[in-house]
Order: structure tokens, then C-alpha cells, then sequence
DNA sequence: CGTCGACTTGAGTTAACTCAAATCATGTGG
DNA sequence: CCACATGATTTGAGTTAACTCAAGTCGACG
């Protein structure tokens, strides 16, 4: 695959001029994961960040008794460990692959002097950063005032905008991964995915298919305006 | 005040030359807030970003029932509604004014045409940007993964780590401000506070001040290493 | 000195958790 | 292609942290 190629996909450098892309092809280091391995922990030193090249990856916290909580699931083209690139000297969390990975791997002193030459790169980079931090507001949001099952009911509704099929949904993650995204536990989910299913709100539709019978009353429990009886 | 004095207090414009200064004074517009006023609220369409000049303004989100969860509180010098600058056209949170402000206004247009004349000033917002994201990172552990005691003693060794007095803190917020910011309620916090005095880990100190009488234990509590004893 | 918001305390409720025990699904070695 | 091992998921029973509602009390400002 061409310089040009691989970079063409991430939209970080998306546009870039030939040369540059060429020079991003001297700076760039690729690695492998397998699936659970270990990226990097909290409180490592960091010396760069990374972009997704295939499979995908999972950032997350992880508290004293080992509950985690999941802040993103990043796939190809998507960058990760930007935070301490230009903040702080280590990482805020910890990342792990969900599955088999390749990262391509950008040192910080690198980067740094490419983007001296291609200032578009730091408006990119604002951008990204921007969009995180946009979706950070939604998940402390989400953990601050909303239920268990309002943002059970957000997150369906954002898979049903990101995917193709109608009112119809295929959970890209297990249930325990996204237990841990919206910041709950298996059993929790399970309950709540119950009870949506006997108020009629959604049915199951084989093991990781989900059909959205009622999208009006989804928004509804997303935005706090009803909630989902009892039992 | 000339230009100068007035932006060489904000971290981000700290450092430019003096023409750059000035081109900075002709694209600021200076606007006030009683107390309690609103500055924005999420949603509405977003033309710049503001830098508190005087005062205290909070940043927050509001559920459907009205709870508010408190994501920064900003004193002078600090910018805030940086992001709608570089991704989406809205404002992601409400801004109040906590006491009588100032803050100065930087339109997007304008602040864009400058960062391409100083590109220092596209590192300076990306380091703001990135603190910015530890920040929330913190937040969003605080909320999913620790109880209200980790998290208020994990407020009052930040507030020790701030101010001067060594293991005496002084509350700079009302106590419901504080129970907002740590996602939880007045009611809460109050019994929270009774219970760290009972057991010998703090003590009031008149209205809004707080001795630190086991910082060990407040350490303790932050990382959930411990937890309060029941009642 | 009165008023309004801030703060505290009591009593009861509840959403979500923990712990335990099946059951189901997936993939691998034989 | 089958049997089992391992992790994912579900369901039941009980517990709990934190909430709601209610009723004062406190305190700063006009």
C-alpha cells in the first residue's frame, strides 16, 4: 500500500499536500495487538499517539475494585493518546485491543516539527480534539443525569443514525463492552434491554440484532421525558 | 489598562509580541454578567468563545427535571466555549455568571485569521484543549467509578493542592454548587461532610472552612482504597 | 430586622448494585 | 464433525448508596 493510500483514510490527514504525506510515511511506526493486549496504561510515559489502522481499539478507565469504564471505541482512521501529546507527559487512561489491531505510531517530536511545516494539521487536530471533548460532555451528560436505560435508549439511537438499516440495529460490541460504555453492569443491561423488550419498545431479532419497534418513545426515554415503568 | 497588561494575564495569549497584542485589542468585544445571568445556553448557535476577565462563570448541563451537573467553573483568565470554534456551530453546555463578570469575546472569524498569522496561538489553544480533555477524563472516572465520599475528598486534596494553608482548605463555592460539580445533591453532600467530621477526617472551620485532619485517609478515600464506614 | 436562599437533618423510597447460579454461544482440539 | 472449555448472558434474591420529600435552622444582605 502506497503512502498515499494509507493516509489517505484517516481523516486527520485527509488533503494532505504529496509531499507531506511522504513525509508522514518517514515518521511512522506500525504496530500489532492482538486481541485483549494491552496498548498502554495510565500513568505511562507517553512519547507520541497513535491512529487505528485495522481493528479496533478500546480506551478506558479502570477503578480500584476493577470495574472499568469504557470512554471510546476507536476504529480505522480514528487517532487515540492525542491528550498527552500537548498536555501532561502521561497517559490520562488505559487502551486495549478488542480485537486483532494494527496502529500506526506518531513520536510526539515528530509530529510536532511536521506540523511546523503543515500548519493545517494543528486545525485538524483542533478539530478532533474538539469533537472529543463535545463527546465527553454527552457521556458526563449521560453519567450525571440520565437513568440506566435513557442512555440505553441514546446509545441505540445513535447506532440506528450511524448504520444503514431502518429502525433496525446490530450491537457491534458485546454486551459486556457496552455495559461498561454506558456505565453499568452486564446484569443491569440485561435487565434493562428486558424490560424495553416487554413494554414493547424494541424486540430481538438473533443474538447482537436489535429492532427499534418505537423510535418516538426511544427519543423520550433518552431525553429524561418518560421513564420506563416498573419491573 | 493598555492591551498589553490586559492579555499578557491569559495563559493563552501570554508570551505573543507586542503587534500581535494589538491586533488582538481591535477583534475583542468586552461584555458583562450580573449574577446568576445567563451568558449562553446549549444549543444556541455559536459565533467565538470568551475569556473570563472578572469573576466566576460555571459551565453546565441541565437534565429534562431540572438536576444541573457542573462542568467547569472558570475564573479570570480562563477561556470557555472553545470548542463550537472548531467543531459544530452550537454550544454544548449552558455558561451562567456566578457572581457579577466580565468576559472578553473573540468572534470565530476574527480568531481564525489571527491564529494563521501566529500559529503559536493554534499550539497554545491545543494545549488548552487537551488539559481540557484530562479534565473531563477525571470527571467522567469521578462519576462512574467512585462513590460521593471518593469524590468530595478527592475535591478538598485538589483544593488543598491550590491553595496556600497547608491542610486547611476554604470552600470557594456555596455548598450546592459543590454538590453540583460533584454530581450529586445538596442533601448529600451535607450528611457526607458530617460523616468525614465524625469519623476525624476533617473539621468545619467556621462557614467555609475545612481543616484536613487526615490527609492519609483522604488519599485513601480518592482512590477507593477505603471507603466511609456505614451511618 | 426581615426575607430569601443556603444548609442541615429525618424518614422513606428506589435505581442499580452485589452475589450466586444457571444457561447459552463460540471456537478449538481431538 | 463432536465434546468440552471458556466467556457471555440471563435470571433470581437480597443489599445499599444515594435520591426524594419534608421540615426546620442558619446566615448574609438589603
Amino acid at each position: 500500500m502506497s503512502m498515499r493510500e494509507r493516509f489517505e483514510g484517516i481523516p486527520m490527514f485527509r488533503g494532505l499536500p504529496p509531499q507531506q504525506m511522504e513525509e508522514l510515511g518517514k515518521i511512522v511506526i506500525t504496530q500489532s495487538f492482538k486481541r485483549g493486549e494491552s496498548i498502554f496504561l495510565e500513568g505511562e510515559e507517553a512519547h507520541g499517539f497513535y491512529v487505528v489502522s485495522s481493528g479496533r481499539v478500546k480506551v478506558f478507565k479502570i477503578s480500584f475494585e476493577g470495574k472499568e469504564q469504557i470512554l471510546h471505541i476507536l476504529g480505522p482512521g480514528e487517532p487515540f493518546a492525542e491528550v498527552p501529546v500537548f498536555a501532561g507527559n502521561n497517559f490520562p487512561a488505559n487502551a486495549e485491543a478488542l480485537e486483532q489491531s494494527s496502529a500506526l505510531y506518531f513520536s510526539r517530536e515528530k509530529f510536532f516539527s511536521l506540523i511546523e511545516k503543515v500548519p493545517q494539521l494543528a486545525m485538524n487536530m483542533l478539530a478532533i480534539l474538539s469533537v472529543r471533548l463535545h463527546q465527553f460532555t454527552v457521556l458526563i451528560e449521560d453519567l450525571a443525569l440520565k437513568e440506566v436505560p435513557g442512555r440505553l435508549a441514546a446509545y441505540l439511537l445513535y447506532l440506528n443514525e450511524k448504520q444503514e438499516s431502518p429502525e433496525q440495529v446490530t450491537l457491534d460490541i458485546t454486551k459486556t463492552q457496552l455495559a461498561s460504555l454506558l456505565g453499568t453492569i452486564p446484569e443491569t443491561l440485561s435487565r434493562m434491554l428486558a424490560r424495553m423488550t416487554s413494554e414493547g419498545i424494541i424486540s430481538s431479532q438473533g443474538t447482537s440484532g436489535v429492532r427499534l419497534v418505537s423510535i418516538d418513545m426511544l427519543g423520550k426515554l433518552a431525553s429524561g421525558e418518560v421513564r420506563l415503568s416498573k419491573r
